[in-house]
DNA sequence: CGCTCGAATCGAAACGTTTGCGTCGTCGCC
DNA sequence: GGCGACGACGCAAACGTTTCGATTCGAGCG
């Protein structure tokens, strides 16, 4: 592979200039320009990236870090960060750390020992936030995606979870259901927790009992199968709420396995969704995420830190949309 | 950041022992090696893996480019690849193509400019062929993904594509479909083109007439969308087969728009599949990718050649499996 | 003509490692 | 006791850039 010394030979010229016709990074004499470029095209020259990162402090890589690049959600961040930083000439290193503590810090140290010029994250479920918080004196900034931390000092941008949890309930309760089965997961994940906070700002809204209404929490998918199962077998809810799409699969095979139908018997919606939601039945009513957009602030969010280190911590809440579809579409004929 | 010399410092010792003590290439007394741990750990240093990988020629990371790592096939592979990677310390550079071929050069060059230790290709469907073989003047080696080129000397590994529609088609032949769709896509993909032969295979093989068949080929969605709704509404077939997922859901629109249900009044099997194929209906019968054992293959057939560069390029197909589901059921009830 | 000034370019020192070669003891052996 | 061998380690040259002074050269000016 032909270096910059070799182009700097055969142009007549030393390596600075080349580098500096390379960079633009300082006046160079047209007819020089030309030699340089000419002996570029002659050797097949190309910039040893490694080199260059070496030298600059910057590698124009960013990492991205999400527990299952191929989760519907995740998938479509991806493609957001990843379009953000094709666009701002950013390589994208990607990690996935499988909800897992541990492959996720490893995967953190890869990445900043490879020197990436800034960290998006999603967190894993186990994670110990101290050991994030631990990121604020890394030489990277680090984003938060999806999954935010009030309490770190990052920059952080999510969904409005809460909020749409709370209109979700509302249009349901509106619908004449009174008892739910919310599924809500680990809500050691804090977008579970915010999706699991605005179910009780519904029933709050409706003047519904929470008593009376069965969340499934935790991380064991067994029980929470058994918990959905056994609520819904006896009758107890009409409708069902996932808070995510793992959930989501979760609370539908409970459903077969009791035999229920969608939504004749039970009505039932989830967050995230699936791909295709038309195109099978049940077609399931989704509170769909921002995602390519959450993945593309996250950049720009990366980007701005960049430029103003100093600048304090922005947070920022895309809206979420609910995409109404037959799944709860029962109760509206039969509403009294 | 502390460094080498830091370390070496604090230590007492030379730069050249805190490397050897780091990558155990030869030996130091027990003592100073203490030392030097003690060292490192006060000084906080970590390796930059940067000048590292300048000083040594390799870089410990590979690359893999996939038209879209969201799709569930390719979803599956990432996986693998990641998986094979991480087993062998390897950090994995990934990079979406869109199905574009310029979009797929870009991350080529920017793989390769920053020194990946090997590259992980699923072409694109515009790729040019010859593109591609440039690369074998690299540094670094490719394994083609999926897609697979029998003219280009790399490592390959893929599916029996041909074998598994032939056998699909067998089937159906054997529940007495005589009429089918296949939707065939962009065959200048090699999956899909291996896919259409392995079609024709199968209707030799149950001695049905190809000119009866109706094929859909070709880049533009609209056009297949019509064929096939034109097709089904009047009759003309009883069963339609498409190669991919994205064909799939253009397929399974087109019946819906003309009304016809599956597996009610016409069959309907796919290649790659949808998540949770069992949560929904139809189930729809597929041919499955092994493909997160391709991923890891890929990773294997990478290492094999870092290590013997000079081995005649091997391809490996991996056998796909047919689940079969409800969405092909429908025949053998009314069988004769 | 001598001097200054600015534009264009060069030279060389970094950046943080790895690694071939050399040095310095120490130990064993005759 | 001298000598060779060997083990443990240090020195310094790379790797391919960027970048900061330094140098050269010609023009402009008094």
């Amino acid at each position: 592979m032909a270096t910059m010394v070799d182009v700097a030979r055969v142009a007549g010229v030393s390596t600075s200039t080349v580098s500096h016709v390379l960079n633009g990074t300082r006046n160079v004499e047209p007819a020089t320009r030309r030699r340089v470029l000419a002996a570029i095209e002659d050797t097949g020259y190309r910039q040893d990236t490694l080199a260059r990162a070496m030298r600059r402090a910057r590698t124009d890589s960013i990492g991205l870090i999400v527990s299952d690049a191929g989760e519907p959600a995740f998938a479509e961040m991806v493609h957001g960060v990843e379009q953000a930083a094709a666009e701002n000439d950013l390589t994208l290193l990607l990690a996935n750390s499988a909800e897992d503590a541990q492959r996720e810090q490893r995967a953190i140290t890869t990445l900043m020992n490879r020197r990436v010029d800034g960290l998006i994250l999603a967190c894993s479920a186990s994670t110990d936030i101290s050991a994030i918080g631990a990121l604020g004196d890394e030489r990277a900034p680090v984003v938060l995606l999806d999954r935010l931390h009030r309490t770190l000092p990052f920059d952080q941008v999510g969904a409005d979870n809460r909020e749409s949890m709370r209109a979700l309930v509302n249009h349901l309760v509106e619908q004449g259901h009174t008892g739910f089965v919310v599924v809500a997961g680990d809500t050691r994940v804090p977008t579970l927790a915010e999706r699991l906070e605005g179910f009780h700002d519904g029933l709050r809204d409706g003047h519904l009992h929470s008593g009376s209404q069965v969340v499934c929490e935790g991380v064991d998918a067994s029980v929470m199968f058994a918990q959905v199962a056994e609520t819904v077998g006896r009758g107890a809810a009409s409708a069902v709420i996932a808070c995510s799409t793992p959930l989501a699969t979760l609370a539908l095979n409970a459903l077969q396995s009791v035999n229920r139908s969608v939504p004749g018997e039970v009505a039932f919606a989830t967050f995230d969704g699936f791909r295709n939601p038309d195109l099978f039945s049940p077609r399931v009513t989704t509170v769909r995420q921002p995602a390519y957009d959450m993945g593309m602030t996250a950049v720009q969010l990366l980007l701005a830190r960049l430029s103003a280190p100093e600048s304090s911590p922005r947070t920022v809440r895309l809206h979420q949309s609910i995409e109404l579809r037959d799944s709860t579409e029962a109760f509206t004929f039969t509403k009294p």
